[in-house]
DNA sequence: CTTGCGTATATGTAATTGCATATATGCGAA
DNA sequence: TTCGCATATATGCAATTACATATACGCAAG
């Protein structure tokens, strides 16, 4: 159960409420993690269970009352356990390989169709990451970022090469597919 | 739901029995895609109440008694209608990310020893995926494989080209590390 | 004065998953 | 003859998920 680590660590880089973490994750973690709001406050209830998280509770005015969650001595000793664990072999699942496997069994046009809209797509993702690099990169002077920003920027950094990458081997697939012959040959 | 699809796509090119299946997606499909043994046969039972599926029973003697499942008219429709469906956005759970996003908490030596025993799972992975092309291409003349083989391979070949870049880009992350401080500077 | 929006928390429910376990056959090795 | 292994199918169960929906406050626009 990983979400809660994650929530964990923001809640560690600063105290929140369920809310506010939907928006992190939404905007800042969205490029390792999505999640459904729902999950966020069914995770934040099994946290305070386990003793990772206490709530205090903010009355306001203008707006709804508000539960401000903080990490516990407890979850802090879990967060630190969980990330210097071995990485968990992720579940693969990509579907979408599996319609390129079996593209046999449609015609080369469809399978580059499908394989150009995904490029697109991932094209569309790939700009949204520049442009907030390329954001962070003209407010902060990078050098000076605290230690916790360094990380952050290198997930980012990351995210992005990975995506150039992976939208370039997108695009070999589509070369190689047009060259597929229609049909086998039977002679 | 996409494991049905799956299923359905390794049925149509040959129907076989939920045991079979089991060893396809631990041997073929690998690359995309990990399940249970028990999600297949729960798969399978959907399936045959969907109508995409009938079964074949086979009484063995030398083993126990089989079920042989075969894609019927309707199945053949589905998978051709998700073959040719836009890509689903998969939903992001890339956990390590969260691992590397949260490495300020932790000292960076930590972190890197985290990033280099994935490199080193991965690349055992990689060798494991060259090894299967390296007797693929002995065997066959890749020119002469039937179309359906040549999106198998192709599949095959993205997931060799893609994971040495995801292990090219894992080891600049933990050069980069190297350079963090292990401190912020409070100057 | 009512409609919509941002803030804020939460439940209902069906589907799906992971992981463990049960059951049964026949073969070959110790 | 007993043990383990490959073959083969299946259930139990708790955890987790996706997706929809409910509730409620105060503000601002029309």
């Amino acid at each position: 159960m990983s979400l809660s680590h994650l929530i964990l660590g923001l809640l560690e880089e600063q105290p929140m409420t369920g809310y506010d973490l939907n928006k992190a994750f939404e905007q800042t973690a969205q490029h390792f993690w999505t999640t459904e709001q729902s999950q966020i406050y069914r995770a934040l209830y099994r946290m305070e269970e386990n003793g990772w998280v206490n709530v205090e509770n903010v009355i306001q005015h203008e707006n709804p009352n508000k539960k401000i969650y903080h990490v516990t001595e407890a979850g802090r000793d879990e967060l630190r356990r969980w990330l210097s664990r071995p990485i968990a072999t992720t579940t693969l699942r990509e579907g979408w390989m599996g319609q390129v496997y079996f593209g046999g069994q449609v015609k080369n046009s469809a399978v580059i169709a499908v394989l150009e809209a995904y490029r697109d797509e991932l094209l569309r993702d790939l700009e949204e990451s520049e442009a907030i690099m390329t954001s962070i990169s003209a407010a902060h002077d990078l050098s000076k970022l605290p230690r916790r920003g360094q990380f952050h920027l290198l997930v980012l950094d990351f995210g992005i090469r990975a995506q150039r990458d992976h939208i370039r081997h997108i695009q070999y697939m589509i070369d190689r597919i047009q060259q597929f012959p229609e049909e086998d040959d039977h002679t």
